[in-house]
DNA sequence: CGGCAAATTGACTCCACTCAAAGGAGGTGG
DNA sequence: CCACCTCCTTTGAGTGGAGTCAATTTGCCG
């Protein structure tokens, strides 16, 4: 499955203009997804793809007029917002194949800012040519509603009333089922975010999830060590991540 | 492009197949802004309107399979999800012109339920008439991925980490800025919500909305009386949902 | 008038925050 | 290669904002 899926080259003077999303090695997990080859050749013409960029690089700031969306190619992003008193609010991590910037298009400005957190990449597409192809092709225009509809029902959860220990842990389930459908292990991965943003984005104190983790780890839910993260009871951590005591089970 | 598509008619005798939204009172504020009087035309063969509903009627509930959007053509209502204990989170308060479901799209299938909060009466239309109408319509298209995204930015706020106070004062001004482009006034309207809704929609309790409402009315911020609410000092509110200590100003 | 649910008010508690200080880790320059 | 700096993380101690629990009060409807 998947073979020769990784041939990308980078920068260098071999010309860029089309690229290949059917031999892209996100396959399913990006735009193309259920789109026909000849569909996916349409999409290729308006597909731009980034060189490599640098953990702490902007692909977009606050205020930049909105003309792409940008797909996560590879590595790890983040999006945030900056309020008066200058301080980052997280909004979101994405990872390969997950969407940028789509709060920018009603507005048709940048109302967030996103930063590669590790070496990463991105591709862009024209909003107005997407769209313009979404109209001559039904299995895209409902993808990009769905992928819509999923942001928005992601950030009703995030948004719900939950405990620091319920949030984290709903946080680390979400990274771990979306490293896992990237072929990567569902109990060990790499945090590629710092505390202060892990804590950012779950409306938390950084100090709450230094403690957080500590107790975890000593509970024997996990192992962290630096950003290296292994889940060790995954049960237990479903269990707190469905807002129970936490304590393995309570009946009733 | 689909005519007859969809003449739904309903229980009783009448005929109402085409709803006239050229004529609704609700023009710019609805789907159709922006559309010229043909394309109105044609979005009006796919609407169906409905009966109006009595406070505390379903539109639709968790579960339900999603085929429809639903549009409200007056009166007010909640979504909201239900979490394993059985407890309430509200997600949302929607006023006519405002749409409800768009977190079921991804997934074919309803994951919030809503509910009327006061007599009111909402317009249905078919989601998959009414993408391949915006396939047909450049603007309506544009529209609807507008709509979403506002949605989004929206949540992004709602989710954001601030007091209770602040949280307050931002429903406070979203509800007064919606009441005045409908033509009711900037600082004076009714609340169609119970406090224990509010309280969740902010994630608060309910005797913290209520304290809140008591100091402000003491501060001479506003006036209350039952679900009656006049905003006096829209400016301290404004500080206040801006972030600042709220006493007014607070230099540098 | 009586009964019920919503809202208010008070007293107390607790979870997560703030403040503070002490380790690491990584990068830079001498 | 080491010294130094800075930023990130961890841990401890104490505080406070919002929650919980409980008791009224208010408004609504039969």
């Amino acid at each position: 499955m998947k073979s020769s899926a990784t041939v990308l080259r980078f920068a260098d003077s071999t010309a860029r203009a089309k690229i290949a999303c059917s031999r892209c090695s996100l396959g399913e997990l990006c735009l193309p997804r259920g789109l026909c080859a000849q569909d996916i050749g349409a999409l290729e013409d308006i597909v731009d793809r980034s060189n490599p960029m640098q953990a702490g690089e902007h692909v977009f700031r606050a205020g930049d007029p909105f003309e792409t969306i940008t797909v996560v190619r590879a590595g790890c992003f983040k999006s945030y917002l900056v309020n008066e008193e200058g301080q980052e609010q997280v909004l979101d991590f994405a990872l390969p194949g997950e969407i940028l910037g789509l709060d920018a298009i009603h507005r048709g400005a940048h109302v967030s800012s996103c930063v590669a957190l590790d070496t990463s990449a991105v591709c862009s597409l024209s909003f107005d040519s997407l769209s313009e192809l979404a109209r001559g092709i039904p299995a895209l225009q409902s993808e990009l509603f769905s992928i819509m509809s999923h942001r928005i029902a992601d950030l009703e959860t995030v948004c719900g009333d939950h405990s620091a220990d319920q949030r984290f842990a709903l946080f680390l389930e979400s990274l771990s089922q979306r490293y896992s459908r990237r072929g990567y292990s569902t109990q060990e991965f790499t945090l590629a975010m710092s505390r202060r943003d892990i804590a950012s984005y779950l409306r938390l104190a950084t100090e709450t999830i230094s403690r957080i983790l500590a107790r975890m780890k000593e509970e024997g839910l996990l192992e962290v060590s630096r950003n290296r993260l292994r889940i060790l009871d995954a049960d237990a951590l479903h269990a707190i991540a469905l807002g129970g005591s936490g304590k393995v089970s309570e009946s009733a």
